[in-house]
DNA sequence: ATCGGTACCTGCACGC
DNA sequence: TGCGTGCAGGTACCGA
């Protein structure tokens, strides 16, 4: 599911939850997607108060008042609901003093962590692509010599983006997705770094994008799916000039693109 | 630095 | 209906 729109549309809604809230319960059911063993994180976590709740990259940061972190990343199909009933594939339950929280991910990919301070893992991952001034992002584009595609896709040159918002920012910018990053002429750069702004402000306005299964923390899901150009179009005409958009696989991942707007 | 491959998991759509 | 196949929003790790 959940690439920087989506966490940060979760992280909006929680936040005022569960700011200034006492954790009362947390319970775990899956050790494979926490780190450490579970007994000792839910002691640990018994009786926290959350200070701010914060998105960075795909991880969502519950901070509490001792200064201690719970690191949530997602993965493919992690979903954070606020109330519900838990189901076959509840793998987190965190009670708090006014409702609680219920992480469930069926494949499994996701992660929590309670730390001290933020994993080196973490830290050192890229700049927010929404923060990032032109210049500097052109800086860093032009110090790699790889493909574009797989570069936006690397968390350590910028958190956040996923697999359709990295195919929808190139449409929009006319890049084809296995130009060289070091190659790109300075304009071309720049217009990438306004795409992957637009791209990203519009799906937050949306509430994220649901292909299959992604819902928001009450169960609704995303709308920016009725605006994407060409992730998940194959073969269908391209907004823009009509021609069929094609599906290839760079870097083991589908990359959907026009042939005709987005040439090498 | 960069690339390709594999691995981690389950669920779903599809063709036969 | 049942079964095999391929695909999926992510990341880590390996060797080349």
């Amino acid at each position: 599911m959940p690439e920087l729109p989506e966490v940060e549309t979760i992280c909006r809604a929680l936040a005022p939850r569960l700011e200034g809230r006492r954790l009362l319960e947390a319970e775990f059911f899956e050790r494979r997607v926490l780190e450490g063993p579970p007994a000792r994180v839910a002691a640990r976590l018994r009786g926290q108060t959350v200070r701010t709740l914060r998105r960075h990259g795909k991880h969502l940061l519950v901070e509490f008042d001792s200064g201690s972190l719970l690191a949530i990343h997602l993965g493919m199909t992690g979903h954070l609901h606020w109330g519900g009933e838990p189901g076959p594939h509840t793998r987190a339950v965190l009670t708090f003093d006014n409702g609680r929280v219920l992480y469930d991910d069926p494949r499994m990919f996701g992660r929590l962590e309670l730390c001290e301070q933020l994993p080196r893992r973490i830290a050192r991952l890229g700049p927010e692509p929404l923060h990032i001034p032109a210049a500097e992002f052109v800086e860093r584009l032009h110090a790699r010599r790889g493909a574009i595609k797989p570069l936006l896709l690397n968390q350590t040159f910028l958190r956040g983006l996923g697999n359709i918002y990295t195919d929808e920012a190139l449409f929009r910018a006319g890049i084809h997705p296995r130009a060289i990053a070091a190659r790109l002429a300075p304009d071309r750069a720049r217009k990438l770094h306004r795409a992957i702004r637009q791209v990203l402000n519009a799906a937050i306005a949306s509430g994220g994008t649901t292909i299959s299964d992604y819902v928001d923390t009450e169960g609704q899901p995303g709308g920016f799916q009725f605006q994407l150009q060409v992730y998940g179009r194959t073969g269908e005409p391209c907004p823009r000039c009509a021609a069929p958009i094609r599906r290839i696989v760079i870097a083991q991942r589908g990359t959907h693109f026009c042939p005709q707007c987005q040439r090498r």
